[in-house]
DNA sequence: CGCTGCCTTGACCATGATCAACGCACGTGG
DNA sequence: CCACGTGCGTTGATCATGGTCAAGGCAGCG
C-alpha cells in the first residue's frame, strides 16, 4: 500500500482503528516521479491535488526580491508538504525536488472525503500542519543565532526527523543537500556554510560526505546548535 | 456575543449557516484581562483552553540561548494564537500580552465539540492555522533582507491585518509596539530599528508616534518592504 | 577529454550589533 | 509643586559576523 508512509506517520500519535486503516489504505492516488531541481508546485498555482512524499527530498522555497532562493522547509517521506492547498486556494510558495523523488498525488476531493468520514484522521493531519508551523517558528528564531549554531541546529533537526521515519542507521542518515542548499535554508552563503561545516568536523562532532551525515557526538552537536527537540513534538503515542 | 470577532473572521471566507452561527454564538468562554507584559501561556504548559483574542495585542515568543526575546508573531482581535494546543499537548513557545488585552478562554472540549459538530467551521479554523504558518514562512524569508526592507514589510503586514479586522481609519492603525519589540520581532537591535524608522519617516512613507502608525504612501512602503500580500490570503469570500 | 557541479580557500568589505550616553515625557511620592 | 525614577526614543563610535568576489581543485559524466 503506497499510503503506508502516511499510516506510519499517524500511528506515532494514535492507533488507527481498522476502519481508519481501511480508508487510508484505499486512498486513491497517482505515483509521480520528479528529478532533482524539478518544481512540483509553483507559487501562484491553484492545486487540485496534494502530494504525499514517498521517497526523496523536497523543499518549500520562495525567491526573494534580489533573486536569492530561500528554503523554508525540507520534506521527507510521509510528509504532505502542500497539504495547505486543501484549504488555501493559491500557493504562496513553491515546492521543488532536491533529489530524484517520488510522490503520491491525491485529489483534494478524496482528501476532503477522508477528513470528513474519518475526523480523527483529519485531526491528526491538522496536527501535522501545526507541527510544520512549529518548525517554521523555530527557524525564525534560529535565524538570529550565529552561523555555527544554525548549522548545528539544522543537522540535529534533520537527523531526528529522519530517525522518526526510520531512515537512520546508527548515527548516520542521508542528507542529500549541497552546501549551497543548506545556505539557502539558513540564510548563509555557501562559502560560510563550508567554513562552518569544517569547524564542526574539526570538533569531531560530525562527518558529512557523499550525502551521508554521521553524527559522532550528538550531545556535543545539540549543545553547539542550542538544540531542544521539544518543538518537533516527536512524542510517541502515550 | 463575545464570539462575534470569531464569526466575523470566518465570515471573510464563507457565509455561516444559521446553525453554525448559533453554535458559535453559544460557545462558552471566560473573559480574562491581562496587563501589558503578562504571560498568557508559557512554554512547557499543557493548556486545557484556547484563547480567542477580543482586544489588545499579544505576541508569541521564545527566549533564545543568549537571553534575547524572539517574537514570532503578533496577534490581534479574532486570532486564536494558541489554537495549536488543541492538538499538540505541550506549548513550544510562550504567549504574552504586549499591551493590556482581553481574551476569551474557551475549554478544549468545547472547541473539539465545535469542530466535530460543525466540520466546516473546523476547516475554517484549520485554514486559519495554515495562514499562521504562511506568515511564519514569510518571516523566515524576510529575515534575510536588510533592516530597511524588514521594517517596511512588517509595517505593511500589520496595517493590512489591522485593516482586515476593521481597526484602521483611513491610513492609520494602532501599533502598540516599542521599537525594542519591533526589534525582537525582526531580529534587529532597538538602535537599528530606530534608525530605520527615521529613514522611512524621512522618505515621507510613514508617521509613527504614540502607538499610531500612519502610512503616507502605501505603494512606496510596499516597494520599500518588497511586500506582496499574497501570503496573507486576505481574499474576501468569492 | 573537457564540461559542469560542488567544495574549498583567501582577501576585502558592509550591515547591523554593541556600548555608552543623553533627552524627554510621564507618573509617583514627598 | 517639585524631585526623582523609569521607560522609551535618539545619537555617536567602534567592532564583528558573515557577505561578496575571485580563483582553483576535484570528481563524475557525456
Amino acid at each position: 500500500m503506497k499510503t503506508n508512509v502516511l499510516l506510519h506517520r499517524l500511528e506515532a500519535v494514535a492507533i488507527p482503528t481498522p476502519a481508519e486503516r481501511a480508508v487510508l489504505g484505499s486512498l486513491p492516488g497517482t505515483e509521480k516521479r520528479y528529478r532533482a531541481h524539478d518544481d512540483i508546485v509553483r507559487i501562484g498555482d491553484r492545486p487540485s491535488v496534494v502530494c504525499l512524499m514517498l521517497d526523496g527530498m523536497t523543499a518549500r522555497y520562495k525567491v526573494s526580491a534580489d533573486g536569492k532562493r530561500q528554503i523554508m522547509s525540507f520534506h521527507i517521506q510521509g510528509d504532505i508538504p502542500d497539504l495547505q492547498s486543501l484549504f488555501i486556494d493559491v500557493m504562496d510558495h513553491s515546492l521543488a525536488a532536491l533529489v530524484d523523488s517520488t510522490v503520491l498525488t491525491i485529489p483534494h476531493d478524496k482528501m476532503l472525503e477522508l477528513v470528513s468520514s474519518q475526523p480523527r484522521i483529519g485531526h491528526l493531519l491538522w496536527r501535522e500542519t501545526l507541527i510544520d508551523a512549529a518548525l517554521f517558528r523555530e527557524w525564525i528564531v534560529m535565524r538570529d543565532r550565529p552561523a555555527y549554531v544554525r548549522v548545528a541546529h539544522l543537522l540535529c533537526e534533520q537527523f531526528l526527523r529522519m530517525k522518526a521515519v526510520g531512515l537512520t542507521t546508527d548515527n548516520s542518515c542521508p542528507l542529500p543537500l549541497t552546501q549551497a542548499q543548506i545556505g539557502d535554508a539558513l540564510g548563509l552563503s555557501n562559502v560560510h556554510v563550508n567554513r562552518t561545516l569544517q569547524e564542526l568536523r574539526a570538533e569531531q562532532l560530525i562527518v558529512l560526505e557523499g550525502w551521508i551525515l554521521t553524527i559522532l557526538n550528538f550531545d556535543g552537536l545539540k549543545k553547539a546548535g542550542e538544540f531542544d527537540p521539544l518543538y518537533l513534538h516527536l512524542r510517541r503515542r502515550p
